[in-house]
RNA sequence: CGGGGCGUAGCGCAGUCUGGUAGCGCGACGGUUUUGGGAACCGUAGGCCCCCGGUUCGAAUCCGGGCGCCCCGACCA
């Protein structure tokens, strides 16, 4: 993509209504709109970022051995009603009647109508397990949205659901969306811990919140240190395994929320005990029966009795996983993208665009990064060269790549880390090869 | 929903107390000189001063009502 091209309105100036590092820099790199309290339009550089995210969450999901579709956001209150969910829901989910005065609701999230269309197909034991996912935008009518994208009124979000035959089939589906949470949040450069949660007004009896640490997190967290050197991408648990020790091993080094830390008899001894602030990024729950009673989720076991499937949620605030990641990779000059969900890969900055020399050698690096399947922005803008360096900090792509006059008289063109800010003055070949493998 | 604040050019703001026909910086557009970390100068365009009503010779400014947005608290991916 060409900048001189490119919808991509930066702002210099840091509009009044952003409190946090990531609301700001989002509004400043040109990436989401507002467009009422708690409602984004997602403007280019944005959506591109948030197709990365949804990319990584997905295959995650799929080589956990769920499966995708795609259910509508408005849906009616008489799937509800069944589940009794419509008159407890409350003011956060937003109602609306059609011209036929049917009422209607905006989903918050979407137990009810998976339970229905499950149990219209599936009638037997065999045809279990099944998990089944989407990637679709919710809206709460919270009290206060805030934060920009972290907590706006719609937003977009994985969940699933797990359907097994009975309560140990349930939980390995727990333990199996577990370990992909934690791959999901690693992949994307983030350290998540889970916590034990309560369950709230999805209920059941089992539930972990992901909670990833940054400095503006909303709430207090505490855990081990331990924490902090686990790596799941790079000791991941046997293949096939039930997940059981992975299990027990996460869940038994210590991680709580402030309103679940108790400095009394917590029994981490001091100077092993991390306090740092958190943002949810993720919540899974096991509830059992909670939706398939009510609803009549059942299918014909194995002797022929009737029996009402074990269920759990499992969800990912996808938008808000972008605010998590600003939030927790940002410096005063911008965002710093991990390379997993950067929006391209490369900034490659000309400085003197109206130079024949300058403009032809970018155009050969432009095209040998494409092919080459580097996604690269090309600044061929006849701006300034430090508006260039600001927007190319801004904006957080992991390389630039500076081409001027002065470096190409010495045949050489500058390389920069946009992570570490560490420069490197290469020859165009050595530069091209490093981006390339990188 | 309780408490606080704001609404004036695309963005950031002054002007409101004390009523007199709207301004600054950035941005945009044109030009000249510039060109390795958000340039300088000259010029231009851009405003239902959130909306409705009232007071007044006259309202961005005073009064009444409404709407929108932000912040702090209780709730959530």
């Amino acid at each position: 993509m060409r900048s001189s091209q490119f919808f991509l309105p930066t702002l210099k100036e840091t509009p009044a209504e952003a409190q946090i590092a990531s609301h700001r820099l989002m509004l400043r790199a040109g990436m989401i709109r507002q467009t009422s309290a708690g409602i984004y339009a997602w403007l280019p550089l944005g959506w591109k970022v948030l197709r990365k995210i949804s990319q990584i969450v997905r295959e995650e999901q799929d080589a956990a051995g769920a499966q995708e579709l795609l259910m509508p956001t408005i849906q009616s209150a008489e799937l509800w009603r069944q589940s009794g969910r419509y008159d407890d829901y409350g003011k956060e989910m937003l109602r609306i009647t059609d011209r036929h005065d049917r009422e209607l609701l905006y989903g918050p999230t979407n137990e009810e109508m998976i339970t229905d269309i499950f149990k219209t197909f599936v009638r037997s034991y065999k045809d279990l397990p099944k998990n089944l996912y989407h990637i679709q935008w919710k809206f709460r009518d919270e009290i206060r949205p805030r934060f920009g994208v972290m907590r706006g009124r719609e937003f977009l979000m994985k969940d699933n659901y797990s359907f097994d035959l009975d309560a140990e089939g349930a939980k390995l589906s727990y333990r199996k969306m577990f370990l992909a949470y934690l791959r999901t949040f690693a992949r994307m450069g983030l350290k998540a811990i889970p916590m034990r949660a309560d369950t709230g007004p999805i209920g059941g009896d089992l539930s972990h919140e992901f909670i990833i640490l940054a400095e503006t997190g909303e709430s207090g967290v505490f855990c081990h240190k331990d924490w902090l050197d686990l790596d799941v991408l790079q000791n991941p648990p046997e293949a096939g395994s039930d997940l059981k020790d992975f299990f027990a091993k996460y869940t038994s080094i210590y991680a709580a929320t402030d309103e679940k830390h108790d400095p009394a008899t917590c029994e981490v001894p001091e100077d092993q005990l991390v306090s740092a602030r958190g943002i949810e990024v993720g919540h899974i729950f096991y509830f059992g029966t909670k939706y398939s009673k009510p609803m009549g989720a059942v299918v014909a076991g194995p002797d022929g009795e009737p029996v009402a499937v074990e269920m759990g949620s499992y969800g990912i605030g996808v938008s808000r996983l972008m605010g998590a990641i600003i939030e927790s990779s940002h410096d005063e000059n911008g965002i710093i993208w991990p390379e997993s969900v950067a929006p391209f890969h490369v900034g490659l900055i000309n400085l003197k665009a109206d130079d024949a020399a300058c403009a032809s050698l970018c155009e050969d690096l432009y095209a040998k990064l494409n092919a080459a399947g580097v996604e690269t922005l090309y600044d061929d803008r006849n701006e300034r060269p430090g508006a260039k360096f600001a927007d190319m900090d801004l904006i957080g792509l992991p390389w630039q790549l500076t081409v001027g006059p002065r470096g190409l008289k010495a045949g050489v063109v500058e390389l920069k880390r946009r992570a570490t800010g560490e420069k490197r003055e290469l020859s165009v070949e050595a530069a091209l090869a490093e981006l390339i493998k990188a």
